[in-house]
DNA sequence: AGCACGCCGACT
DNA sequence: GTCGGCGTGCTC
């Protein structure tokens, strides 16, 4: 009987692909392997094993696979179905989730190499230039990859030349796997075994008499070896003993030393644990503590909501602990990398080594190896520390899922598929576990604090600072009134110029807060007000002081700023708007002596440059931090006594239905940075509209009234918790036709599914990287069946595909669109 | 998504 | 002519 197996491929394709096995590969095979199939016309392609079965497809004859790339299935059942969960729930393919999940180096693909083939009987009159380069170059290399020769023969398209010196029997063509995941080897130095006994050790010393420097490094080698009682690694060994490598390279020649090789953990910590210290938890923290498990009891998800420094992170530990020591794992998902360098050296103190970190800005051999001891429940991989990415991880029996400052927007996927927000999908995890989940925030989203107002989640709260330290006193400044007095020195009001002033004096630190980063947002010709605008996307450029040069935050396009305007050549250009860069500059010319320091994403580029700020911050290298959103999340300084925050209406005027609830959230986990210790610390808002009623709940403090007041509007303007809202993006170079299909659409949409559909409409930035963008929305009633409303989208979108015109128009559905 | 194939304008 | 641009269709 013939065996076929069906795979995922990592594209956005919808259905699995077939391949044939041979009776020995479909023994060998299990789900959730990867295998490399070929593919299309050439390509190799690695997959992941699903079904195997015996029906074979009856309209095409099904290609053999290539090779199996595992012995054991490194993706889990459970991983399967909360994979499958999100391609349905966020409406994308599995392969689009597969391509998300596994790390980059898992995902091998082929490459096409041309090797010589019986050169010397090839007539060389028969060959144009071009083969003839391509031969030559293959006398002196044993092969050429594809865009090497492209190079040689200086053109885009080389297939057709290829090929037909392929068929001239000229060249050979093979398509190469390269495993890009290399096991970190260390190597080590051990004594030849003919030199253990003492007697042939003697003799040695004796023979090498004569070579000062070998035995020197012998008994260097000795030294160490009693010192270290394990095995000598070769770079220790030079660190210590001052050898040369040229020597060790003689004794290992002369067969006195041997090298070997052992696998070395890539992922590595210093390991300073303090074992299990004993975790003392507040009064109010124990408090929690017993509510959520009341909740964890009755199987609900839990949101701990507690104020800016309430201690959050000791209730959390408390629950690690108690879930590690029961065997099973625990994922800390956090919105950002930017949160982790603090709190993992706090997770260690506790654990140890027992923490492992996945993010985006870890290597791709990095995640591998945490990926592997994910998959085998290595201890070192107990506690994943993660961004929302860590949630696609090969879990086999998570106890414990904590979702860290859950508000946050960014745990919302956006730009490649699948758009699955972290939170969501991992409750839905936590459910195939039957693990426990606590979502942690001092200003939960409305949504999750609506299911806990409709009993869907638990709620524990913690509305004390840890240790009773007061909440800071936020006060508004009037920088309208301000600016009509002329009262203002650049961006800032008198009142918080002082504030700075009185701070620094007692060796105290300031955080300003910037929404905003570059040094101003627009370039603007004050005589006819013509700013520069993006050849490619519908934005002014942004112009960055330290490079002089304007910039488009959307496709990375830049050119220098130009002397005069482009429109009417006068020499009038002037600043519009600011960011975290001219505030910096202005705090240098206004408070000379002291240090100022910038974090923002101009200057967090690269693995530790985060780091490096915090740490610098907060060894009080700088006595002022400008910052935009970064310096929100949840970073502990002790020594800040004032917040500013520059201008917070910029915050609250966003066109959009969230923009309320998300400027309450950042100004009051800005504030929250201020005063962590006995002293009460102060915040001060500018604004020019100091009777916002936002600005009032969040110099009160009061959640609850913000959260109710939204929650009524959002119920009169129909928007979540409320509804769903699945947005569909429509993308085309082609302005006209994207109109036209758009409209199609949209009107499509109104017909068959009867609930209520805005739009087409243009979003704020209508054009990106010369494509044309159209947004239609969806809004759901949460008593509606989800699942029917998706299924009658992708009949209409079948219906759209089939107009020839329109099948180029690119589609995207964002579910729960943030 | 990639990638080949095929048709069409812009240059060596 | 030849090359590369882009639209179209397919991938087991």
């Amino acid at each position: 009987m013939d065996f076929f197996l069906d795979v995922v491929l990592p594209i956005p394709l919808e259905r699995l692909f077939t391949y044939r096995l041979s009776r020995e590969e479909a023994s060998l095979v299990k789900r959730g392997m990867r295998v490399a199939v070929p593919f299309g016309k050439s390509k190799i392609y690695t997959a992941l094993t699903f079904d195997i079965h015996h029906n074979e497809p009856q309209v095409y004859e099904a290609k053999e696979i290539h090779q199996l790339l595992d012995d054991e299935p490194i993706v889990t059942e459970i991983q399967f179905k909360h994979w499958q969960w999100i391609a349905d729930y966020y409406m994308c393919t599995l392969g689009e989730v597969v391509r998300g999940a596994l790390p980059g180096s898992f995902l091998l693909e082929s490459e096409t190499l041309v090797l010589p083939n019986k050169l010397d009987q090839v007539d060389e009159a028969l060959l144009s230039d071009n083969e003839f380069l391509i031969l030559e170059a293959l006398r002196h290399q044993s092969s050429l990859k594809i865009d090497e020769i492209s190079k040689i023969i200086d053109r885009k398209r080389v297939l057709p030349i290829v090929n037909q010196l392929v068929q001239k029997q000229a060249i050979l063509l093979k398509e190469t796997l390269h495993e890009q995941y290399r096991p970190k080897m260390e190597k080590y130095l051990r004594l030849n075994r003919a030199y253990e006994s003492e007697a042939e050790l003697e003799r040695l010393l004796e023979k090498l008499a004569r070579a000062q420097k070998q035995s020197q490094a012998l008994l260097a080698f000795f030294q160490l070896k009693s010192q270290q009682k394990s095995r000598v690694k070769v770079n220790d060994f030079v660190k210590f003993s001052g050898i040369s490598k040229a020597v060790i390279k003689a004794l290992i020649d002369k067969e006195i030393f041997e090298s070997y090789e052992i696998r070395a953990d890539r992922v590595q910590f210093d390991v300073n644990s303090k074992e299990v210290s004993q975790i003392e938890l507040s009064a109010q923290q124990e408090k929690a503590v017993v509510d959520i498990k009341g909740n964890f009891e009755n199987d609900k998800v839990c949101l701990l909501y507690g104020v800016t420094s309430s201690g959050k992170t000791e209730v959390y530990l408390k629950f690690i602990n108690e879930v590690i020591e029961t065997g099973k794992q625990v994922l800390y998902l956090l919105p950002e990398i930017a949160l982790t360098s603090q709190l993992i050296n706090r997770l260690m103190a506790y654990f140890g080594n027992k923490i492992a970190v996945y993010h985006s800005k870890y290597s791709l051999n990095e995640r591998v190896e945490v990926w592997n001891n994910v998959l085998h429940g290595n201890d070192k991989a107990q506690v994943i520390v993660g961004t929302r990415s860590a949630l696609l991880l090969p879990f086999t029996h998570l106890g414990l899922i904590v979702v860290d400052e859950e508000h946050e927007s960014s745990f919302k996927q956006f730009d490649p598929a699948p758009r699955y927000h972290a939170r969501d999908a991992a409750i839905v995890l936590s459910n195939l576990h039957n693990s426990k989940c606590i979502l942690g925030s001092a200003t939960p989203s409305l949504e999750t604090f609506f299911n806990t107002k409709s009993k869907k989640y638990g709620i524990a709260q913690m509305l004390r600072r840890y240790g009773d330290v007061l909440m800071p006193e936020i006060e508004l400044v009037d920088i309208k009134e301000a600016t009509r007095k002329k009262r203002m020195k650049g961006h800032f009001s008198e009142q918080l110029l002082e504030e700075i002033s009185n701070c620094l004096a007692e060796k105290e630190q300031v955080i300003l807060f910037q929404n905003r980063r570059g040094f101003a947002p627009i370039v603007e010709c004050t005589t006819c007000g013509h700013a520069t605008q993006c050849p490619n996307c519908d934005v002014s450029l942004t112009y960055h002081q330290h490079r002089n040069q304007l910039r488009c935050h959307y496709c990375g396009y830049h050119m220098s700023l130009l002397q005069s305007c482009q429109a009417c050549g006068n020499n009038t250009l002037d600043t519009k708007g600011f960011g975290t860069e001219q505030i910096q500059e202005e705090l240098l010319k206004l408070f000379p002596e002291y240090r100022i320091g910038r974090m923002d994403l101009d200057t967090t580029r690269g693995k530790y440059a985060y780091e490096k700020i915090i740490n610098a911050f907060e060894q009080q290298e700088f006595d002022i931090l400008v910052g935009t959103q970064m310096v929100t999340k949840g970073l502990d300084f002790r020594n800040v006594a004032l917040v500013g925050i520059m201008n917070a209406d910029s915050l609250l005027n966003f066109p959009d239905y969230r923009s309320h609830e998300r400027g309450f959230q950042l100004m009051t986990q800005v504030a929250g940075r201020a005063g962590r210790t006995e002293k009460r610390g102060k915040v001060l808002i500018q604004t020019y509209n100091p009777y916002h009623q936002i600005l009032h709940q969040v110099s009160n403090y009061d959640y609850k009234k913000m959260f109710s007041e939204q929650l009524y509007e959002r119920e009169q303007f129909k928007y979540p918790p409320h509804v769903r809202i699945i947005r569909i993006t429509l993308k085309d170079k082609d302005y006209n036709k994207l109109n036209e299909a758009s409209d199609w659409f949209a009107s499509s949409l109104r017909n068959v599914l009867k609930v209520q559909v805005l739009g087409p409409e243009y979003p704020t930035v209508a054009r990106i990287r010369n494509q044309y963008l159209k947004n239609i929305l969806i809004k759901i009633n949460t008593t509606e069946s989800i699942t029917r409303i998706k299924n009658s989208i992708r009949r209409i979108e079948n219906s759209f595909n089939a107009i020839s015109q329109y099948r180029s128009i690119r589609l995207v559905y964002d579910v729960d669109h943030i």
